[in-house]
DNA sequence: TCCTTCGACTGGAACGATCCAAGCCGGACG
DNA sequence: CGTCCGGCTTGGATCGTTCCAGTCGAAGGA
């Protein structure tokens, strides 16, 4: 008498158990479990009976069940956020490909979810209570982040991709891109291309991130003795900002090149350029920041800080596992330092 | 005695569960389950003393339990891809985006998982054993689709963005957008401009959507009698590909006009026009496909077929509750029209 | 010989939810 | 007054795994 619902070929043959696998290879529950999670206790013999059973029945865990008993689900969450539609910010989606590869390796999925992206918490705290996720990547740390605080008084793992600008000493894990040593890297390249009138167009002086790479500009200005002012516009972070603040300072102080605190803001900057005439790479030098997809496409091709999201990931899980391992290593922070995409906008 | 791994203030209060409301509210376990899961069956003073224990504990049930009873873990696995590095393709940042959103409304998540891009199967088995998740959205159809099929014998539910090309009347689900409706569109909205001489610039022969895209071109340029011997042409999804062959159409065609497979090959055109000192939408007119970012940012604004993809994440969404409800419904085969986002270039 | 130690393996309990069958209770009916 | 019925509620079993406390037999020491 087989129960009712498990009638093979009409229904979807049920996955095999850990008692199937026990049953066929002779041994009890508990013998197959160590095969899989602690083979080194079982006699060589045992194990390999019990290894082919499990490749015979194709047996695999059973997540959720492996999910209660454990109290982990081996999945990070991630609050999906989309690029903005008219800028050129593409970070998003070469990450999240790099953290999934690299949460694989490290035997974790990554679960995607949505908030309402006037409400930072939201989405947090239903994963969070219905234990559906282990820990949390948080990204969107630009403008404080209070996700991090309520994190860390529900005393939740998480990783930052961002450091804590708020709160510099915040003694959990974070990894960040170094920007000003991004753009500090931009700055000398251009100034080693005989570059002397250098202008930088970034973000408003409320974020810190525009602050930190504008810092970059300033140290490479700085060490070769070259002057600033006069050079620097802070802007909102689109093609039009971009376009009015490099015609403004063309006018003003007649720059030969430019460092942009995004690929959108060059995007501006080349735009200009167009309508007078002047070509970029050659007549005046580009540098944008991101290395977006539009940066690789536009003639004559964007020269563009390039973030190494990839190791950026890496960093992230080895810092993940290190929360949720036992014993769990402190939190640690991470800085790691971008490269420059060279191409021929300088 | 409170066992030992519950000591308040110290390790992280363990989430109440549903005995502890069960407690609280003076009711079974049973009960309080009825409340969340079937609340039609309480008395209503019983339930709003249920509700309010589980609104003073803030219960939320555990989805690894919840997952183990009900067989089903409330999860759609995603095979995430990242964009091709030098192409303009962004179409999966904004579609994913989209599907986290709706799912979430109809009460699942997205896992996302990876796999060797040479292996299309790779990933879905061992979720699909391990019943990590209830249902796939597969994306990558381009060629052929082994997945679905594998998915089809394996009696996995699945929902293809993107037909089955090569087997039309597969009876597995799938959402996609009409491209050829998309470059009929754009080649009519060039015709009402006045162009006469419309050139395609596709993806070769073997791929079934640049076919797709092409007969929409034709169409349109046979329904209003204008000619096109001579200004079609396959090559690469590559800028470099997109500059070449509209320079050789150029020569050989003197084409007003360029409809392009993708953004990708419509900035090579670009390219090629600026290398040539004519204006993009006052000389030649171009439109691409996929409304990218660079489509948004680039000079002087790139005319492109958009993807519903809102729209489409919201049909896979609904096809796959079909897929999953009780009793499930039949698979649904839906197609989107895309609409053309009108900018400088025509 | 007997006791201890140790490695290899076993069976029962537990994780926290849902399903199931049975129980309780008040009202209607004979 | 007893029985039946239907609406609510209940306790027990169950999903598939891992944890825990043991059992068993062989080896080693006194």
């Amino acid at each position: 008498m087989s129960g009712p619902t498990r009638i093979p070929g009409r229904v979807p043959a049920a996955p095999p158990t850990l008692a199937d696998v026990a049953e066929r290879a002779g041994v009890s529950r508990q013998t197959v479990s160590n095969a899989v999670n602690n083979p080194e206790l079982l006699r060589p013999d045992t194990l390999t009976r019990v290894q082919e059973a499990i490749a015979e029945l194709g047996y695999l865990p059973n997540r959720a069940a492996r999910n209660l008993r454990t109290r982990s689900s081996h999945l990070i969450g991630l609050r999906f956020s989309p690029a903005q539609e008219g800028t050129a910010n593409a970070t998003m989606d070469r990450f999240v490909h790099s953290l999934v590869e690299t949460s694989r390796e490290a035997g974790y999925h990554v679960l995607l979810f949505s908030g309402d992206p006037r409400d930072p918490l939201a989405g947090y705290d239903d994963l969070l209570r219905s234990t559906a996720v282990d820990a949390f990547v948080v990204t969107d740390t630009y403008l404080g982040n209070p996700q991090a605080r309520w994190l860390e008084t529900r005393r939740a793992p998480f990783v930052a991709f961002g450091r804590p600008w708020d709160k510099p000493d915040a003694p959990h894990a974070w990894v960040d891109v170094d920007g000003a040593a991004g753009c500090e890297l931009a700055t000398t390249h251009l100034i080693e291309r005989g570059h002397r009138r250098i202008a930088w167009i970034g973000w408003r002086k409320d974020s810190w991130i525009g602050e930190d790479r504008r810092a970059g500009w300033t140290r490479a200005m700085r060490a070769h003795g070259l002057a600033t002012t006069g050079l620097a516009s802070r802007v909102e972070d689109t093609v039009h900002s971009g376009r009015s603040a490099s015609a403004v300072l063309l006018d003003e102080a007649d720059p030969t090149a430019f460092v942009c605190a995004s690929d959108t803001l060059a995007m501006g900057v080349l735009h200009t350029l167009e309508e007078r005439g002047r070509t970029p790479g050659r007549d005046v030098a580009v540098v944008g920041f991101d290395d977006s997809q539009v940066a690789q496409v536009v003639r004559p091709g964007l020269t563009s800080v390039r973030q190494p999201l990839e190791q950026v990931a890496v960093e992230i899980v080895e810092a993940l596992s290190g929360l949720l391992g036992h014993p769990p290593r402190p939190p640690r922070q991470v800085l790691l330092t971008p490269t420059l995409a060279l191409r021929g906008s300088s």
